[in-house]
DNA sequence: TTGTACGCGTTATCAG
DNA sequence: CTGATAACGCGTACAA
């Protein structure tokens, strides 16, 4: 390249990073074999040197397919490409394991920062990329033992604020569905559950509690399963929108016009138009996916340790 | 890391490759310094050597959180990971110019092959991409004058099925919505649209033809512009899924039972749930990034240069 | 204004 | 079995 040019290597370099102090000749020759060879700055060889950036932000989500999550990675890219970052993403499935490697190969990049939607309790990767000077944020679950960013939906005030519905409405007989307490979201939202009950002065029927269910096709079958109860629920609390997709199909398969009041965290397209009596805890994930980007940008633009921040959205029900 | 260990840097670049003929001492050695440094493997540094592979797949796609991507992008994952690449992600947004930016981004930071649904006609940064030696895979939509692999949803026969079955059920006053005809897929399926009405005698009233919504909003809109013509249609077909949202938003706002029959391409949960009749394109958009991740593989495996390949999935019809 | 020397972290090659 | 050397592409520091 630079010979193509006829010029050093550092002349090229200069000329690549504004042209500041180069012969304006010698600008225009390095631009034609620029132009000629297709000639592209190695980035990876740039950022070898100690000091430099990669531009990589790692992004870690359970799953893409899910709406919620694209949408996520969707509202980090949108902040960090402004400053010309770039998105390694990489789907854990759930799996710590997976989640591990990931977060292992992504070091071995350099990323320059670390959002993740952590998958369990483990924290030692965490705490290894920020051990390597990485930024770790984490978006939509809380981890024990990690000083960290983290943002979050109100996943308490949101279910709080859907059963407290169901319970105005005349509702004592609620079922929960959700995924296992051990996930911080559904946790939460358990605990939002348990605590409208409780201020209502309501009572919980444990029978009526299911969960750990992932995905549609098994909330489906617990739904279904409630719905043969000789005490049957009147109303159901979903904690995800894969479960509110299983408790709507196991409605329609029930058939007979069920009159069971469905209140469910997450919104989707046409929530309004399915023929249930549904509500939905609604929150923005997107935003969240900018806030978790704004972190990192934070931690890398500000050489002070500041304390960890803490961001919790906030959530509406659409009745 | 080397000083730590006691050993030159190639033994511990012995050692990290597997530890052949290496003393078993030494591998300890190594292994101690690793383990007690936190040290990993810069893979930035060792792929600026020629020849040497990132182990990076560039992906670029309009729009993550629109989950058909989402399903894409997690199906290319599915396969390349296997090999240990990771993904490098970004969206245009439909942007030309924006995808023409990640190209070169991706370019810059030597990725391995590129998975783009292009956004436009234009060639030029896929042609950079391709002479720098990077294989360029084609997903969802064709280009002209580009030599490369692609893998597509079968469009024109997906949309003539669809509007097969809403002949077959007596209508003959259909209107679609759709994106620009530009656009790759929307042109196909209106191409396949006008097909079924050719075949079937039955002629296309050019009033009935919205093509140019984007969005759900601009589909609602243009779709109770429909229902407010004097000899409204009898059935929708409509090209993909946010102008089915559209639409049946549109025909919930109508309000009267509405008894106009809908057909959408694309498939999306709870779509046999809507109160309307509504029957789906069904595809599957985690097989065709699946499709596109092996045939980039495919690409990097095999030195000879095979003819470009071209991939059709099928669609079968949800009634 | 331009070029030389050196170093970043890694590995192929070859010498020992 | 192990290490020294060189080279990858780029940028800082310095020299010319």
């Amino acid at each position: 390249m630079a010979a193509t040019a006829g010029v050093s290597p550092m002349t090229v370099s200069r000329v690549l990073h504004g042209g500041l102090n180069v012969r304006p000749e010698k600008v225009a020759l390095v631009h034609e074999a620029v132009a000629a060879l297709g000639y592209r700055r190695n980035e990876n060889a740039r950022s070898i040197r100690p000091g430099q950036r990669t531009g990589l932000i790692g992004v870690v989500i359970t799953n893409v397919a899910n709406p919620y999550y694209g949408a996520l990675q969707l509202g980090v890219e949108q902040v960090v490409s402004k400053g010309g970052s770039r998105l390694l993403v990489g789907t854990s499935g759930e799996s710590i394991e997976r989640e591990q490697a990931l977060v292992s190969d992504f070091i071995g990049r350099q990323i320059d920062g670390l959002i993740v939607v952590p998958a369990g309790g483990e924290t030692s990767h965490l705490l290894e990329a920020q051990s390597s000077g990485i930024p770790v944020v984490l978006a939509s679950r809380r981890l024990a033992g990690l000083d960290a960013d983290v943002v979050l939906v109100d996943d308490i005030a949101g279910a709080r604020l859907g059963v407290e519905q169901l319970i105005a409405e005349g509702h004592s007989r609620i079922a929960y569905l959700g995924n296992l307490p051990s996930v911080f979201t559904s946790g939460r939202r358990l605990e939002g559950f348990r605590a409208a009950h409780r201020d209502a002065g309501v009572p919980v029927d444990e029978r009526l509690i299911c969960a750990g269910q992932n995905d549609a096709a098994h909330a489906r079958v617990a739904m279904a399963a409630l719905l043969d109860l000789a005490e049957r629920p009147t109303a159901v609390f979903s904690a995800n929108n894969r479960n509110t997709v299983g408790v709507l199909q196991a409605l329609a398969d029930a058939g007979e016009q069920t009159d069971i009041r469905v209140v469910g965290f997450d919104n989707f397209d046409l929530a309004q138009m399915v023929p249930f009596r549904l509500s939905i805890i609604d929150h923005d994930p997107t935003e969240l996916g900018r806030i978790a980007g704004s972190m990192i940008e934070d931690r890398l633009n500000s050489r002070s340790a500041a304390p960890p921040r803490l961001v919790e959205l906030p959530t509406r029900l659409i009745l």
